[in-house]
DNA sequence: TGCTCTAATATGTATATACAACATAATCGG
DNA sequence: CCGATTATGTTGTATATACATATTAGAGCA
């Protein structure tokens, strides 16, 4: 079955047009953005499924989870514990804010925010604590021993880099 | 500094309110979805990043190597190829149609799509490969060999437990 | 043949994510 | 003290993700 491009000459490319097809062959065996990112999603679903009758995501019980370790806490101090972009934890603090599970006062500089959380949040949490456990142990079967250790290892290498 | 609620004895937790203190200090040393979001984030935004100067993102480059290598395929095959929703898949293709990456057919059965690369996407991916290649890299320096080979084997894991 | 069940795709809704750009406030250097 | 730089937070825009549901078409069975 010929390649109906594999002729062209008229292409800015100056090698073979099916140098896209080994290039390819190469992304399927290899790519670790494909791979991380199904890691992601597939660890996302299994505490979402879980946590999903107290009406908590797995993110936002992450930022919950901070909130009551550190907190009264900044947006912007909670975006680099977890490593994400200020302006999405702004949206994520927004609803997290709407459903009544925190409460932000001014800072001691008027351009910062005192993040606190509610009784409401709180008792979320306590809900979520059980089946977040089993979350965690369901995780835990699938990727194995070895598995579960290389998370917190890879997990160890990208905040090691950041520090940077 | 005490804890204003930890005295509380009004609420309905049976349990301490400071069960939830202790269970936001294993989160933040044991939670596995915490680290495998953090870990995609992360890899995706470097990838994101090298990719960026010619158009395509991370994931709609895995989506393109999906359709070069076994195109025609079906929406729906390659949904299962990567593990994502279908309906997440038909939103993703509906904006690479709209690039005019790809192109759909009426597959042997009406109800089912047959997709192809176009010309501009099968550049698309030309111009990537090198890019792609640079973050694979990046990526792999980051990670070290050890995590490198921990992401194979955690993507197989999870590819072999949803065959069962 | 017709009825039910399943498979393929799309749509409505909600959350998560990040870049670019903005407004504003603090800080630092002179 | 003032001007440039940096820090904090928000908003506009775009992509990614999934669940619930609807639509339609094939498949299997009575």
């Amino acid at each position: 079955m010929p390649n109906p491009q594999a002729k062209s000459r008229l292409t800015k490319m100056t090698k073979p047009t099916n140098r896209a097809e080994e290039a390819v062959a190469d992304m399927g065996e290899q790519c670790l953005v494909k791979r991380s990112r199904l890691i992601g999603r597939t660890i996302t679903g299994i505490y979402d499924d879980a946590l999903r009758k107290v009406g908590v995501t797995a993110g936002q019980l992450n930022i919950l989870a901070v909130v009551v370790r550190r907190g009264p806490i900044s947006p912007g101090e909670v975006a680099r514990y977890l490593h994400i972009e200020r302006s999405t934890m702004s949206r994520n603090l927004e609803r997290m804010k709407r459903n009544g599970w925190l409460t932000v006062c001014p800072g001691e500089s008027a351009r910062s925010q005192e993040l606190r959380i509610t009784e409401s949040g709180r008792s979320i949490v306590l809900e979520a604590v059980p089946l977040w456990r089993e979350a965690q142990s369901r995780t835990r079967e699938i990727l194995g021993a070895g598995g579960t250790e290389a998370i917190y290892r890879l997990a160890d290498a990208i905040e090691e880099r950041s520090v940077v």
